[in-house]
DNA sequence: CCTATGAATGTAACCGGTTACATTGTTGCG
DNA sequence: CGCAACAATGTAACCGGTTACATTCATAGG
């Protein structure tokens, strides 16, 4: 155990300073009338005692942490980290703070990992994808937490939902391929279990398919980094007929595939047009650059924080948005040459 | 403001079983003696009135918040969010919550924010880099808080630290590259304003180039971004003497260089070397393969977590350590052809 | 000159836990 | 049978703030 810790009190700045608590926590506070000569005299008392307020017993008090819990599958995805990022930016500005937990995607520990974030003391939720944990929906609601879901796109169930809904997304992007004049495309993709971003695209793209039973579409799994890019290709191109468009699920999966591309012998895009998902921040330095699906993730972490903050604050009611993204196109597309 | 809510307090789980809020207290962090049905009453009653401890409330009396501050210059760098992935999830283990800030890598803003943290409640702090504001460094040893710095190695200011020291990893790295034969050497770098570790490796770069005056060492600066390393790459290749091995301080440079370079007309490794810092998770993927300084970050952040909680938990004092990195050999660096 | 008014400040209860100490009830042993 | 010793539980002070309400004091209006 360790040594105590000798730290200003309000008392001690009260006794210092010759006035009550009240007083001392008035100014502090800026609320309330207090004499222009007493508040100098506080202040210099705080700066003298290095008073920094106990939070503990402020949030004791007025029952308000301040603390927003963030759940995140893994900020090994930059994807992530981008949201994070800017949910932090923006929550520091409106004088909040944001506690992570990583859930590695699997929802008993990300339910796990908020009940503990919730007895932490954190008063409002930013989860990713889609909920599977009944239990942790109905404590939340239960204890009046407010929370909202991101990355993927569900009204149904109520639950306020701030993202973008990747079925119809993942059909816009085979549209554009096809348009463009590719018949027979290959999707590339990450693991499905745990991954509501990544099931719900396949969704869309198998929905697709059904549509246009005329199209030859593949689709090829793997890890959800590099290394499952690249095997996903070298599979997608051992079929007999080649598909002359490759759809990667992220972007992080088209960088492998375009390492692997020449090593196949490939021409990007001659050979074979690459479209990817997320416009990571390298993806227009590539070469050639990515024509990518660009995911709207800044902006989503800034509403994510202004809405949690404006419930907290002031009672705004949460309200669902379903964000749209956009297709960056760069030099990795074109029409096929067979 | 909020309408309040209504949560199971201590009292009540007491009321509800008929014991001492003591005993529920002695039940619910299971410390003392306590008969075992009662406890299993309690228990029961804890679960029907969906009892979660008040963390202010015990954070009060305690003096104990189990929360660590941790300041990021950013996530955007995966080096950073591998960093951070790491030291959470060790935290986590060890009963810690996590608390970031971003301070976008300026000194007064990571103070600023070292300080709303604390007054968060933080009772540790995990900060990147050389720490350039004393007074913050004063409030922390004042307040008895325990910290330690990473990502640099610095010992003279009796500072706690855990990292790796980047100016002999720099030098290192230089070595190498002379030793595989090379004699005109560029060095890509990201703004040294703000980044220690940039800053450090450069020192590292010059130092060396000071004690080979017959080598050709020229450095080339941008953005801290596969941008950057592109447009520096071209700045270097403009000399009248091309190098032909260049040496960039990050890996996101080395993409960048890796992608430009056949713009530029140049087939790696055979036209140029490229040798990357960091190792990060696509590096092993590129074409050819980046050969690079592989930080321990990964060790890094579990070393800062464990230690950081034994100081809490045990009193064990922070020791620093400088840890080791190590020199990937991959594809993109060969002996020079002329 | 007296009192209503309001500004400045003080008093003390309260938030929900923890824990030292007090109390009660059993059991074992001389 | 009486008492020591210990196990189980209760009592209440305390942590460091906030804030409703009380108090004090000066000023202005009648």
């Amino acid at each position: 155990m360790r040594t105590e810790r000798t730290i200003g009190t309000i008392r001690q700045v009260a006794d210092a300073t010759g006035v009550s608590v009240a007083t001392v926590s008035r100014v502090v506070n800026g609320s309330g009338k207090v004499s222009a000569k007493t508040v100098e005299r506080v202040r210099q008392a705080c700066l003298d005692l290095n008073y920094v307020p106990n939070s503990a017993a402020k949030a004791l008090t007025t029952k308000r942490s301040r603390t927003i819990g963030v759940i995140v599958p893994t900020l090994a995805h930059s994807i992530f980290a981008t949201f994070l990022g800017e949910l932090e930016a923006v929550c520091s500005k409106l004088n909040y703070s944001v506690v992570i937990a990583l859930s590695g995607g699997n929802p008993e520990q990300e339910s796990r990992r908020a009940k503990e974030l919730l007895a932490m003391g954190a008063e409002a939720f930013a989860l990713i994808g889609a909920q599977r944990d009944p239990e942790l929906i109905a404590l939340l609601n239960l204890r009046e937490v407010p929370f909202v879901r991101t990355s993927i796109w569900r009204t149904k169930d109520g639950i306020p939902t701030i993202g973008y809904d990747n079925e119809p997304l993942a059909k816009q992007a085979m549209e554009y391929l096809v348009a463009k004049g590719h018949r027979r495309v290959a999707v590339l993709h990450g693991p499905q279990h745990d991954n509501d971003r990544t099931r719900l695209r396949l969704r869309g793209i198998s929905s697709f398919a059904h549509e246009h039973a005329d199209l030859t579409i593949t689709t090829h799994g793997g890890s959800l980094d590099e290394a499952g890019g690249v095997m996903a290709l070298r599979d997608a191109m051992e079929q007999e007929h080649k598909p002359t468009a490759v759809l990667c699920l992220s972007d992080v999966l088209a960088l492998g595939a375009l390492f692997e591309a020449p090593r196949l012998g490939l021409k990007i895009p001659a050979d074979l047009s690459i479209m990817g998902f997320d416009d990571l921040a390298w993806s227009s330095f590539t070469d050639p650059p990515l024509t990518t699906m660009a995911l709207p993730t800044l902006k989503m972490g800034r509403l994510v924080a202004n809405q949690l903050a404006a419930f907290l604050d002031d009672g705004e009611p949460l309200k669902s948005v379903c964000l749209n993204a956009q297709i960056i196109e760069r030099k990795s597309v074109v029409a096929p040459s067979d």
